[in-house]
DNA sequence: TGGATTTATCAGTTAAATTGATCGCATTTT
DNA sequence: AAAATGCGATCAATTTAACTGATAAATCCA
């Protein structure tokens, strides 16, 4: 039968098409020439088919043995490349990575990850997602992205979860308001400002709505997509921002002062989201050493 | 090294890939569980990557299992398709035979064998060259033929050679010419007459030369290329000719007469020539065969 | 927590490949 | 002519690899 024709057999057949030798194909195989010879006598028999005309002084190929040297120079060569293809992928030398990530992560800090992992591997492509959390998770389940970092939230049960890092909060006002020289702020202290709220949809303000509401910080107010525009409004003195150290970035103006808050329980975690019982690729896999070794870097926090 | 991972295995590991469960993958490849998740982790070992990720409950294949399943597929299809061409090969189910023979044979006797050899091998390609004797030899040179049918000559030195049949002479004359009636004649009864001649090229020219001079038939007289063209002339009345029995489909028409020689001494002899040292492919041998028999059928001469 | 199911592993056995020596053949040398 | 040489085929002995059946370990479900 075919399947017990191993490549090594294979390459005997070449080896012996090219050399026209026993003794000297066989030293090349690096077999004895006992057992090359046995390699061929096996090889014609499974295939039916004498496929070297041969005596003593010449070895010649038979028009069937023609026939199959061409297919076996296309098997053998198909044959290794799909082996070292995937050796590349276990060298990571070739590979993808899809990774979903919120776009105060995508915008600050994760760039530079990208930066480091395309230099150690710079032969896999790199895919970035920045996106809200619900459309991360999207994203990992169409298995468009392999890792998505994102904040907590009911949708997180059907996968795997792990921390990545916790975000603080901190103040962002007018260099002109009255908070705006403290080293740092309570949210009892936040009571009457008026208040710049990101969307109910995006995860900062899922976090912060309960406290906000505790604290009496008035409902209501001015509510925004993206964070460039509460930077503007803050700017412009139409009231104060709580957003996650991470996103602080954003508001590099002179006219705005960032302040920690003080409650340090009040924190956004980050966590590294993946598909429950797939296993990463070999280049995921990398991504997600090289996350975890960042964060440590960047002392417990980017 | 990727050399020793035989088909089998590549079978067995999409086996698994397809039924997700050892026991099952290995009843489907006729082994023992226990060999059948040996071959999985050789294989493994042989990529150096896991190819599945599994406990005693799931058997999923990981990013780089997909991978290799892709090539895997493509693998074992290419190596099957290989394997299954040459037994076709081997069958007479495919192949291409090439067959250069002289014109004479090409028309006369030629068409009813390989009306056969089609109707036997229907799948074998058929290639013929009616060409006279140097050519013919030439196409044998060339690889475009197998096998050529003709006529002796010095060029055959570097062929291999066995006799095909002999073919006996016939004097053509139109049947107003007083041997018109004879049931035989001999060399020495043309020794006036007029004479159309082939060609020199011909082989039929240079096997008889000689022997007409020896009879005292003139020098000279009418020299043409083709048989047609000795049929013309003969039935215009032009002269007398004298060509080989398998020729005499030529010479068909009402006014000619043949009359067979009286020495059977004086024979073309018809050959089958191939290249030395060079193996026949089957579908050539197969062909080969064919007309040995057909020769032996039709009683020793066409 | 216990039972059922499934993969991994182990020791023993079987099958297969490999080796080194030898034979016979075809060519080259003397 | 005869001897010598080079080469592939073959044989018996050995080594290597593969396979089997039984058992252990892990996981899931109730």
């Amino acid at each position: 039968m075919a399947l017990n024709v191993s490549p090594r057999v294979i390459q005997a057949f070449l080896a012996l098409a090219e050399c026209r030798h026993f003794t000297r194909a066989a030293e090349r195989c690096h077999v004895s020439q006992s057992a090359f010879s046995g390699m061929i006598r096996r090889l014609e028999e499974a295939l039916g088919a004498r496929l070297f005309e041969r005596n003593t002084r010449n070895v010649t190929l038979t028009p069937e043995g023609e026939l199959f040297a061409e297919a076996a120079r296309r098997l053998l060569a198909d044959f290794e490349a799909a082996f070292a293809d995937l050796k590349d992928h276990v060298a990571r030398r070739k590979g993808r990575v899809g990774l979903a990530a919120l776009p105060s992560l995508a915008a600050g800090w994760l760039p530079s990850v990208l930066a480091a992992y395309r230099q150690a591997y710079p032969g896999i492509a790199l895919e970035l997602f920045d996106a809200l959390s619900d459309r991360c998770l999207d994203l990992l389940r169409e298995g468009r992205a392999d890792l998505a970092l994102t904040a907590p939230g009911e949708q997180l049960a059907e996968f795997d979860v792990q921390p990545l890092c916790s975000d603080r909060f901190f103040l962002v006002c007018h260099h002109d308001h009255p908070l705006a020289t403290r080293t740092a702020v309570t949210l009892a202290e936040l009571a009457g400002c008026e208040f710049i709220h990101l969307a109910r949809s995006t995860s900062v303000r899922q976090r912060l709505e309960d406290s906000l509401r505790a604290a009496g910080v008035p409902a209501g107010g001015l509510e925004v997509e993206h964070l460039a525009t509460v930077a503007g409004l803050v700017a412009a003195g139409l009231g104060v921002s709580l957003v996650p150290e991470l996103t602080l970035f954003q508001f590099r103006q002179p006219e705005l002062r960032a302040i920690p808050l003080a409650e340090t329980d009040l924190v956004r975690p980050l966590l590294i989201v993946r598909r429950r019982g797939r296993s990463l690729s070999i280049a995921a896999q990398a991504m997600l050493e090289l996350l975890a070794s960042r964060v440590a870097r960047d002392q417990g926090g980017p």
